[in-house]
DNA sequence: TTTCCGATCCCCT
DNA sequence: GGGGATCGGAAAA
């Protein structure tokens, strides 16, 4: 349970610091929309529009706790490896073993593995989360989470970015929970 | 357990 | 033309 918030052209890490975009328009659209990207040529990520129109804001979801489904993800997940690599039978067999072992809440525990996860790719760019027939959407979760649970750290993967934008604190995860992607943050670990 | 590296494609200066 | 809002396997240790 974890996102990050990307605020404005003024924010150096945001894929809004170029100014609108061929890609990135969807994020000066309506508040509540996708935006899903392609990093490192493979993994396609969610983000929610934030901010009114023509503000260009957006919270990408970093990690999820699946509650159905989480086999399919896993066979999903093995499928793809198997493809992505010319395995022997031997080799895939192993990489099935491993994955069938992945515990639920790590199944969905980064950007791109909520992605793959869910099977959301670019296309699903524009798509309304806050419409209740959407095939994905945002619902309230019961119970609410406690907002003293919730710890700040800074952003992941941003370096390019330079100071401040490289430490202000908008990455938000949830203390403790076994869904948050690594690095976790140091008053996130168990045990804390 | 931690660190390193390759994968793979598109976006923007 | 350079490098990325990452992941998983292999090696080091």
């Amino acid at each position: 349970m974890e996102v990050e918030a990307y605020i404005g052209e003024d924010d150096r890490a945001s894929h809004a610091r170029f100014g609108r975009t061929e890609r990135n328009v969807v994020m000066y659209g309506r508040p509540g929309l996708a935006y899903v990207y392609l990093v490192y040529g493979m993994h396609d990520c969610l983000n929610v529009v934030t901010e009114p129109e023509g503000r260009p804001a957006a919270v990408l979801i970093r990690a999820v706790e699946p509650v159905e489904g989480v086999d399919l993800m896993r066979a999903d997940r093995a499928r793809r490896i198997s493809r992505r690599r010319a395995a022997d039978g031997a080799a895939r067999a192993t990489a099935a073993m491993r994955i069938s072992r992945i515990p639920r809440d790590r199944v969905a525990s980064g950007p791109g593995l909520v992605g793959a996860a869910y099977g959301i790719d670019r296309s699903w760019t524009g798509l309304d989360l806050c419409d209740p027939v959407s095939v994905l959407r945002l619902e309230p979760g019961s119970p609410a989470v406690d907002p003293r649970v919730i710890v700040a750290s800074p952003r992941v993967g941003i370096g390019y970015a330079g100071p401040p934008w490289t430490d202000v604190p908008w990455r938000l995860s949830i203390m403790g929970h076994r869904s948050v992607s690594n690095p976790r943050p140091a008053s996130a670990r168990p045990g804390f």
